[in-house]
Parts: structure tokens; sequence; C-alpha cells
DNA sequence: TAGATTGTTAATCGATTAACAATC
DNA sequence: TAGATTGTTAATCGATTAACAATC
């Protein structure tokens, strides 16, 4: 069967289609899987089976797929390593994406740190905090692990330096919308934000909300609901 | 005109909708907007202003508040604090919500010191971290704030006599299943989980995922999307 | 071949948006 | 009253699921 989808990404931009984000989501979710399946020395994998160790359906596994081409089997199922190699390539994981965090709190210093050890080859993550930056002299010049500590007025010099594409924020709300300003300016192209606040951005900036509390509360709301409503 | 849903919330268990995730979430957004406002001083908001600094439609915020009742004013809008009041009550904010972390590391100790300062009446989260854990003897015993740290073999024994129903996973991937486990046997109905990892658990009890990195691999994705095929 | 599993379509489900009568 | 804004409905949009022909 001719695999469409692939031929006008490939030979026409202009109408390639956008994968939607809970497509790309699951995407990096079964890669997680498939590293995991291959370090038990399995070969091969069913939707059925990816899907299970996914937490999603066996229909979403193959429709997912089926957008970037055909991968698996029929009657067999998908190649473990072909396939991790194909989802590498469609995630792009090839290239570095440098980033950096501003704030370095405890939430701050802890991402980076996290960063450190996932990062490829051994880990499955192609962004690389890159600096790292606080109002604090305290800590301005200090290092967390190997990433140093600059002052925030520094912030759009070092970012344009360092060629960062990602901002990653970790300050408190009060300071959020101004380090968004600042990492726009530095020439970021999208924005992981931890405070809970929300952000004006220009529209081609790229804002991804992490908001730890507001996931906490969720479930409590939940909690709630099920104790008093039965 | 009549508050059908409201009604039916109120005296029929078993009939009463489960809100949808989206919504409840927003609910939460809305409130801290509002909470800000009132700061400011301001008495009355609109649904597109609400909306505006929620960063929704104005339509959703009308609708996601229909769910629950009439609290606007035609012509006018919202009054500020009494629509706090009623997300309040909405999200039941009243009781504590009681819960446990799992993992002290450098992501759990941020999380506790995090939810220590959020914590009503001055924060907006009814969840209180009442206790931490980890397997490191360094650690145990130690205080992260005001939260003691206690040894893992511990965990069920303490999460009942704290009665917690709410558990965040703060260890390594390979960890996450096995602590999930834990901290089900000690009787928490809904677990938080920052490990990446798939929790098998029981349909009665609910997990959300915040997997860190994947939100930062997945902006990576858009950002190579972008640069790549324009 | 027979059993298994993919790729794909159509049906379902749910969430968002647009629009406007109701009404302050 | 006139302008503004809600509450609500219908239309749109998109995502998930079920089902099955294709095929290994």
């Amino acid at each position: 069967m001719m695999d469409v989808k692939a031929l006008i990404g490939g030979v026409c931009h202009l109408t390639r289609p956008k994968i939607a984000d809970s497509v790309v989501r699951r995407l990096v979710i079964y890669l997680r899987v498939l590293d995991k399946l291959a370090e038990g020395g399995r070969e091969t994998v069913s939707s059925a089976q990816l899907a299970e160790q996914a937490g999603v359906s066996s229909a979403s596994v193959r429709k997912d797929l089926a957008w970037f081409g055909e991968f698996g089997t029929r009657g067999v199922g998908y190649d473990i390593d072909g396939l991790r190699q194909e989802l590498r390539r469609i995630l792009k994981l090839g290239h570095e994406v440098r980033a950096v965090l501003v704030g370095a709190g405890s939430l701050g210093t802890a991402l980076v740190r996290y960063n450190t050890r996932q990062q490829l080859p051994h880990g499955s993550t192609n962004v690389r905090i890159a600096a790292a930056f606080d109002n604090d002299q305290e800590k301005i010049g200090t290092l967390i692990g190997q990433v140093r500590v600059y002052d925030v007025s520094d912030l759009p010099t070092v970012v344009r330096q360092l060629e960062a594409r990602l901002g990653i924020i970790t300050v408190p709300a009060e300071a959020a919308q101004q380090t968004a300003t600042r990492l726009i300016q530095g020439g970021v192209r999208a924005i992981l934000n931890f405070a809970p606040a929300t952000l004006n951005v220009p529209p081609e900036v790229q804002v991804q909300n992490a908001d730890l509390t507001l996931e906490m509360q969720y479930l409590a709301y939940r909690l709630q609901d099920e104790h008093i409503g039965g």
C-alpha cells in the first residue's frame, strides 16, 4: 500500500499535516516501552502488547504509527529494533535541542540534575539544559552538576550565544511573565512553564504548561468527588 | 432558570454526571485568576476577561461554570468574591487531602517544599504532603521542612496511620510499580506519578502521570518539526 | 492452509466554538 | 431604553474505538 502521508510529508511541506499533540506524546511513550523491551532481549511486539505496556488501546498504537508509514508485518507484529529506529527518526532524536532553565530553586535544580541523567545516548531525551539562571547572588556563578548558573540580567545575551531554542521557567508565578519575555528576546521558540501563571507570548512561540500544583489539585478534587458523591 | 444539574447533583447521586477532566483543570485555573484579581481590588469580571487571563475562550468559561449553576449577571459579569467562594465549594477546598511522597531525591524534596508554601489559607491547595519515604539510610529520619522522611519498608503502615489518600511517586522508573503497589496496600486512592513508567493499578485507583521528560521531549519535537518542516 | 495481526475505514464519542435569545 | 454580557443551543471539530478486509 502506498505511504501517501509520508510522501506528502517528504515532497510538499505546505500540505504536511501537523501531527496531533496526543499522537506525539504517545510516540514518546512507545519508544520508551520499546527501549525497555529491547533490553529484555525481545525481537518483535504486537500492537496489543505495546499498547498494554504504554497504557493505551491497540487501535491507537496502529493508528498513531500509520501516520508515518507501515512499520509492521501482518500476522507477526513490529520488529522492535526497526520500530525504535523509525521512532527515533520520527521524533528527530538525532539532533540535540539546547535549553536554558530560569530559576535555580529546588525544582529548577532537580530538573537540571534529572535532565543530565536522561540525556542520550544512554537516556531518552535529546534536550540538553546548557545553562541556568537566577537572581540570587549566592547562586550566580555556582554549578549544578556541570551546568553553570548565570545572572538573569545576562539572560538574553547568554541564550543568544548558546542558540538555545527552549526555555524552562521555574521561577515564582510573579516573575514568570517577565522571564518569558526575556527568554523570547533571547530567541527561544518554545517555553516549558512550571510556574502557576498564564503566559502571554507571540503566536509563533510554543508554550507548554507543566503545572504541578494543578495536577495535585485535580486529583484531590477527584478524591473528594468519589468520597462525597459515592 | 432552574439549575437542573446542581439539583441532580444534590439530590440524586446515582445520576450525577462526572465532570470532565478538562473542565476541572480549568476551574482550578479560574480560581487562581480570580484570587489574583481580588488582590488587585477588582469586584466583577466578565467571561471574556477571565478567559483571557486563564488562556481559554470565553465560551469555555461560561460553559464550564454552567455545569454547576448560574453565577453571573447578564450585562455585568461575575462577582469576583462570589465566584471565588463558589469555586472553592465546587472544588471542595474546605477539606484537607493528606498525601505522602515516595522518593526523597531532588525532585521529591522540591515538591515537598513547594507544597508547604502553596497550602491554604495563604496558598491555593488543600493537599498536604504529610510524610515522605526513601530507602536511603542517610535520608531516613531527616526532615524536609516540617515533613519527616520514613523508611519505605514502613510505607503501608504509616500511610494507613495517616489515612493518606493520595500518593506521589518520585522514585526512579524501575521502582515505580512496586511503589504504586505499596501505596495501594496502604490505602491510597489516587497516585500522582512523576516516574517515566506506566503503572498497573486496580480500576478504582486513579493515576495521573506528570512526566517531565515527556513534556520536554514533546516541545523538542515541535521545535524540530518547525525547523525542518518550515 | 489456518491463525494471527496489521492497516484502514466507518462509527462513536466528547470537547470546543459560534451564535444568539434572554436579560441585566 | 440601549449596550453589555450571560446561559444555552446547535454546529463544528477532533480524537478514540470497533470492526474487518488484507495479508503475513
